[in-house]
DNA sequence: ATCGTCATAATTTTT
DNA sequence: TTATGACGAT
């Protein structure tokens, strides 16, 4: 093959980076430098230049919508599909080991997999088991607790004994969880991750074969990688240490969350000889933002130094607009969209990102009221909605009675008359016992431990499982889906219930019918397809609702910008204890990555980036007065402008919190906008009876579409356009 | 079993 | 401010 096809167009250092030799390579990328790039010419590299087979290759990312990218870009370089090559997340490819050798990893071959909901859930479960006080013992922090000692490798038994009696009570709860999981024959995310090191570890076979079989280990945003996963990488690189790892310590932003960038120290010391190559070249923002960019990160003391330039022109300077209070600040933010947008600019070419998801509010009511479409990043994902999940958990009971967050789930959803008491005692039966709720619950049937009625409907829960289990065929997942849906009256349910939540639901349940039917079964996992499905929604939550294609404004907390990139950012809320936020303010480490954050947030800027702050913020109810944020004035001056607020607080701004306010006390997340004949959110309307309002939310479309309208005097009311003959007013 | 009331806590997020 | 959860009353 012909090099010079997969070298063209990048610059030195991409290429040097793409054809180094074998080994261990460290690539220290940073923002918009061509990282993924260098990852997928690699890649093809491999295949097509040195001739490896796609089977020898393994590249790991942290989300499947990266890996999915990337298979997609490698696949249109080569020119043609790629098999056998494992393209995933460290938690799909783990997943994958684990289904394939399921005995060598003691699971049952039916394991399902739980969320950090359920995982919160269960644990709480077992917490009240275990007649611990939830108030000392807080399943959020627990499961926290849990996961930071899978993440480091640790299993109950290997807990360091401390002398707080506190912190053995929690081991013991961690023993607890284990040991239900195991018997329920669940896993968490975490678990995945240990399980499929663990069983590579102890056996020698396994963890030959597949370092013989991944000859090119390819890694994608290493500075996330935690501890297990490093042991992981470095087990599976143990023989050949062919390991190709991408990252940026200065884009270290998860730290809160295990991962470790000094992981990429510990590379160059577990790898000695280890190339490493930067990227420093940036291709995204101009020279300003660049350089305000630098100027902050210069300020951590722990880097391994790189210093981002670029050959476009100077671009702007970076604006600073020090607002009055957050409602000015957004108010500046949504004028400066508006004007792009009057310049032919797109919307989505705007992006408003924040420090904390509740700054969003503010942003959206003046969106809704200036009438422009948005989306908000960030929601409650397909999959993790709660009616999706207890359809889910009628699936899973059906190919696993003895999954015991599902039975719990679902035993009284919807009502069907199994009480608390009820589900307590059988909850009793099986700790005591040490079975599954499931088997619990059949010999409390047929051993008469519950008073009649109970056991009445305690059997015809079961029945119902087992009926539906019955009733299945085998290769008919939709038909699967059909049958909870029918059988557990859960459809049924929602659509006798009139009320908008319920209707969403309805429509959420059909959607989960067709998720069914276009869903693409991969036979070779040698995994059912309803098992294949589930596991699927447990490891892939879904796309956020909202059309990407419609043309939005975009709102998101820095965290979630990773990765994107945007001609415009507003950078908001550039405020002492907010950004960097209060918590993280006393720990120099945590400081530090606050400041990456910054510099992550600016770095997304293509052409224009704006900094805000509000000097009085309203926050939880309350108003502060704020400082502007270290982080500003670490940018040298001559690299910002500061834009004035025009004179004194003005009336607009002051009065903004009275009728106009209200009117938006429960914006709805929505991305489109026009409904029709030009009425839109945040349309002043006029209504024959009702007097004048505004659009607040909407429904459907053309004859049949609905809008809500929050009436100066009459209040909210949902109407039907085709017969309110609504007036558009000014 | 369901509804209403009260207290509470409130970064960041993927899998 | 607001969302969530626990608890008590119907």
């Amino acid at each position: 093959m012909d090099p010079s096809l997969i070298l063209d167009g990048l610059n030195d250092a991409q290429r040097e980076a793409v054809c180094a030799p074998d080994g261990a390579n460290l690539v220290l990328a940073g923002a918009g430098s061509g990282k993924t790039r260098v990852l997928i010419h690699r890649i093809a590299w491999d295949i097509d230049v040195m001739g490896a087979s796609p089977f020898s290759i393994l590249a790991v990312t942290f989300t499947n919508k990266a890996a999915a990218e990337m298979r997609g870009r490698v696949e249109n370089m080569l020119n043609q599909p790629v098999q056998g090559m494992w393209i995933g997340t460290f938690h799909g490819l783990c997943h994958r080991l684990l289904r394939q050798h399921w005995k060598e990893a003691a699971l049952p071959q039916g394991f399902q997999i739980i969320d950090s909901e359920d995982q919160v859930r269960y644990l709480k479960r077992l917490i009240r088991g275990l007649e611990l006080d939830e108030a000392y013992y807080p399943p959020r922090q627990v499961a926290g607790f849990i996961n930071h000692h899978k993440e480091e490798g640790r299993r109950a038994a290997a807990v360091p004994l401390a002398r707080d009696p506190k912190y053995a009570e929690w081991v013991r709860i961690y023993q607890t969880y284990e040991d239900a999981c195991q018997r329920a024959g669940i896993v968490d995310f975490a678990e995945l991750l240990l399980r499929a090191w663990e069983m590579l570890k102890s056996s020698e076979p396994l963890r030959a074969h597949y370092q013989k079989r991944f000859q090119h280990i390819l890694v994608d945003e290493f500075q996330d990688t935690n501890s297990i996963q490093y042991s992981w990488l470095r087990l599976l690189a143990g023989g050949h240490k062919n390991l190709f790892v991408v990252g940026d310590d200065d884009q270290s932003i998860y730290g809160w969350r295990g991962a470790k960038v000094e992981n990429i120290l510990k590379f160059e010391r577990d790898y000695p000889g280890a190339k490493t190559v930067r990227l420093e070249q940036n291709y995204r923002s101009t020279g300003n933002i660049l350089k305000a960019a630098n100027a902050v990160i210069d300020n951590n003391d722990t880097r391994l130094g790189k210093n981002l330039w670029t050959d476009a022109g100077e671009g702007e300077k970076v604006r600073l607009y020090a607002a009055y209070n957050e409602v000015d600040e957004a108010r500046y933010v949504v004028d400066q969209i508006q004007k792009s947008v009057d310049d032919n600019r797109r919307r989505d070419e705007s992006a408003i990102l924040y420090r904390s998801n509740a700054q969003s509010r503010v942003f959206e009511e003046l969106l809704i009221s200036a009438g422009m479409p948005y989306r908000v990043y960030g929601g409650l994902r397909f999959f993790e909605r709660a009616e999706i999940k207890d359809a889910l958990a009628y699936l899973r009971l059906m190919t696993n009675r003895d999954d015991d967050v599902s039975f719990e789930r679902v035993v009284n959803t919807p009502t069907r008359g199994i009480g608390n008491r009820t589900v307590e005692i059988i909850r009793d039966i099986a700790r005591n016992n040490s079975i599954s709720m499931w088997r619990a619950a059949s010999q409390a049937v047929n051993n008469k431990l519950l008073p009649a009625r109970a056991a009445n409907a305690v059997n015809t829960f079961l029945e119902l499982i087992d009926s539906m289990a019955a009733e299945r065929n085998e290769d008919d997942l939709e038909g699967a889906v059909n049958i909870v849906l029918e059988y557990s009256t859960l459809l049924e349910h929602y659509k006798s219930d009139k009320s908008e939540k319920a209707q969403a639901k309805t429509e959420n349940l059909e959607e989960l019918l067709s998720a069914a039917r276009m869903f693409e079964f991969d036979e070779e996992e040698g995994l059912g397809e309803l098992d294949a499905f589930l596991s699927h929604a447990a490891l892939e939550a879904g796309e956020q609702q909202g059309a990407e294609w419609d043309d939005c404004v975009q709102l998101m907390s820095l965290h979630s910008a990773k990765g994107l990139e945007f001609p415009q950012v507003f950078l908001t809320g550039m405020e002492e204890e907010l950004f960097p936020h209060r918590n993280s303010m006393s720990d120099a480490g945590k400081l530090e990555e606050e400041r990456r954050l910054c510099y992550v947030g600016m770095t997304r800027a293509r052409e224009q980036l704006f900094l805000s702050y509000a000097e009085s913020r309203r926050l939880y109810g309350q108003t502060h007065p704020a400082r502007p944020s270290r982080f500003i004035d670490e940018i040298t001056e001559e690299l910002r402008d500061r834009v004035r607020a025009a004179g004194p607080a003005r009336s607009g701004i002051v009065g903004y919190g009275g009728a106009a306010a209200s009117a938006f006390a429960s914006p709805m997340r929505k991305t489109g906008v026009e409904v029709a004949n030009g009425i839109k959110l945040g349309s002043r309307v006029r209504h024959a009876k009702f007097g004048d309002g505004m659009v607040t939310n909407y429904e459907g479309s053309g004859e049949s579409a609905r809008v809500q309208v929050n009436f100066e005097f009459a209040g909210q009311k949902w109407l039907v356009l085709a017969f309110a003959n609504l007036e558009v007013v000014s």
